[in-house]
Parts: structure tokens; C-alpha cells; sequence
DNA sequence: ATATTTGTTGACCATTTTAGTCAACAAAAA
DNA sequence: TTTTTGTTGACTAAAATGGTCAACAAATAT
């Protein structure tokens, strides 16, 4: 049940890119080194965000990815979802369908409320909510910092 | 982000010998039968669910498994824990230690509220509560088949 | 122009994980 | 002592994961 490297890589990518939005494109070479994040891996992690029109990507001297949206209107289970492909736990969750015996099987039951369950954090989750726990999060740092 | 086969597997025979609660031990043979399972891997599947002590095995002709708890006592997140390992969706959540940079990483608190609201559903249901299910579902189908 | 700096694309690959299989064995009961 | 079951450990094929590499394309700077 573990999240992929490329679920996780990406979102790492996105809150970066969300913390500089509003400041022109980031450098994919900065992220990668930032997020310790191999380049050319990085390269093909962010291909499903950019065809999904999330960000978009320039090349040249003044290249680098950037964001589309708002970090407001960038939900984390749809990042997920284009990085990770679908979160349930079970196949039979997406397509009950496929599954002849999902309508008498209470297990299927069950993988669907995990689902939901998982859901309802990453539906409610923007990346401007990411920004701003990153920035009291530093906040909190600093203050810790200064105690010493 | 799926379940192994593991965790699908084993609950599965779990619920079959909830089912059959009070009544004597299971060949594993038959459950193999009933849920589609292949024979020798069932019987690796089963070695740490008799471990923790919440079935045993007897061999011999009127052997089987049988579950050493009343149904109502095996929680559905024990079991998974069991078979499939811990459920965090990333490393850093079951021991933040280990990765220093885990205190002002803000994905690190979104992949903890994801567990814990993914515990909430796996450690509020018992094999009781998926005994229960089920036999509503056969009822269920039984009145639908007798409506045609 | 052309050299430099970026991103793009597709092919490739090593390692790990998953999902088993198989054979030899051990114990209980008929 | 034969039959019926579970036990154990070694082994393996296939898929998924987590990359790497090379050739290319487009923007910008000179």
C-alpha cells in the first residue's frame, strides 16, 4: 500500500513550484536538486501534469516548469490520481463491473469506504494549503532556532 | 497504492472461517476452493495469521483451521498489519526518525492524516461486522432472485 | 548565424516485489 | 500403516518500480 515514488516526487514538485507561483518558471535542474529528485526521472513525472494542464513547461535560458492554475484550484487527489493512478485499495473498487461477485462480496464493501475515507483528505487538500503549513511550519522553525 | 493479493487472500479466509465460527476447523482446501485461491499459496498466507494467534491449524484427517478468537475480537487492521505490512502510504510515517527532514515536510502531515483516516475505518470493523454484511447481502439476493 | 540552455521523447535496463510453485516432511486419525 | 491433512523452505516467472541514456527540439543570448 505504499505511494509510489512518483506520486511523491511529483507532489514535492507541484508544492515547489506553488511556493514560487506568481514569480515566473522554475528550473526543472532546481527542483531535481532541491527535492533530491534524479533530473531525467523528474523529466518524465511531471509529462501527466503538464498534458493535464496543471503547469506548463518553456524551454531555452529562460525555461523551466510552471504553474497554470492557483495553488488554490490544484487538488492534491488529482495530482495524485495523474501520478499514481487511482487509489483504491482494490481493483473492483474503480470497476465493480469487471467483477461479477463485488455486489455479493462485503469485503468490496469495506475497500470502498477505505477509499472514500482516503478521499475525503486529498479532495479537500489544495496546494495552497500545502504553502501555507510550509510556511508556518518554517515559522515554528525559526522560532525553535532562535530559542537555542 | 493496491493491496497485495496477501491482505485480499487472507481476509477472505479469515471471513470464511468467521462464517464458520463454532463449527469446527476448515479444510484449507476448501476455502482455496470457494475463494479462488491457489492451494500452496494459501497455506504461506495463513503461517502469520496462526503466528499472532488468531487461528490455529490442525493436521490429519478432521483437521484445518479454526479461529482461536470470536469474530467479534479479530479487528480488520490487525489483520492487514499482519499480512500486508503497515498501510502508510509513505515510509516516513511509521518512523518519522529515520528521515530528519520529516518535521517541516507538510506532504509527511497529509500522508498522516490519509493512515489515520484509513485506520479509522480498518480499526472499527471486525470480522463480526463483515459476518453481519454478508448474511444481510445474502438476504438481500435471496429477495431479489425470488422477485424474478 | 550559431552556440548555449533548457525541455521532450522514446528506448532501454537493473532491481525489487509479487504471486505464486514444488518437493520433502510431519503429524494426526482411520 | 495408510491416508489425510498441514509445515517448511527453496525456488521461480512475471510484473512493477525506479530509474538511465541518447538523440532531438525549441527558445534565447551572442
Amino acid at each position: 500500500m505504499k505511494l509510489s515514488t512518483r506520486a511523491r516526487y511529483g507532489t514535492k514538485a507541484l508544492l515547489e513550484l506553488s511556493l514560487h507561483w506568481g514569480k515566473g518558471p522554475v528550473l526543472l535542474k532546481d527542483i531535481a536538486q532541491r527535492q533530491q529528485i534524479p533530473l531525467p526521472y523528474l523529466e518524465h513525472l511531471i509529462r501527466p501534469l503538464v498534458k493535464a494542464g496543471i503547469i506548463k513547461s518553456a524551454r531555452g535560458t529562460r525555461g523551466g516548469i510552471s504553474l497554470l492554475k492557483s495553488p488554490k484550484e490544484v487538488i492534491l487527489s488529482e495530482v495524485i490520481q495523474l501520478l499514481e493512478g487511482s487509489i483504491a485499495p482494490v481493483a473492483c473498487v474503480d470497476n465493480p463491473e469487471l467483477y461479477p461477485r463485488s455486489d455479493i462480496c462485503v469485503t468490496h464493501d469495506i475497500w470502498v469506504e477505505v477509499k472514500k475515507a482516503m478521499d475525503r483528505v486529498l479532495e479537500s487538500t489544495t496546494f495552497e494549503d500545502l504553502v501555507l503549513r510550509q510556511k508556518q511550519k518554517w515559522n515554528l522553525k525559526q522560532l525553535r532556532d532562535r530559542q537555542k
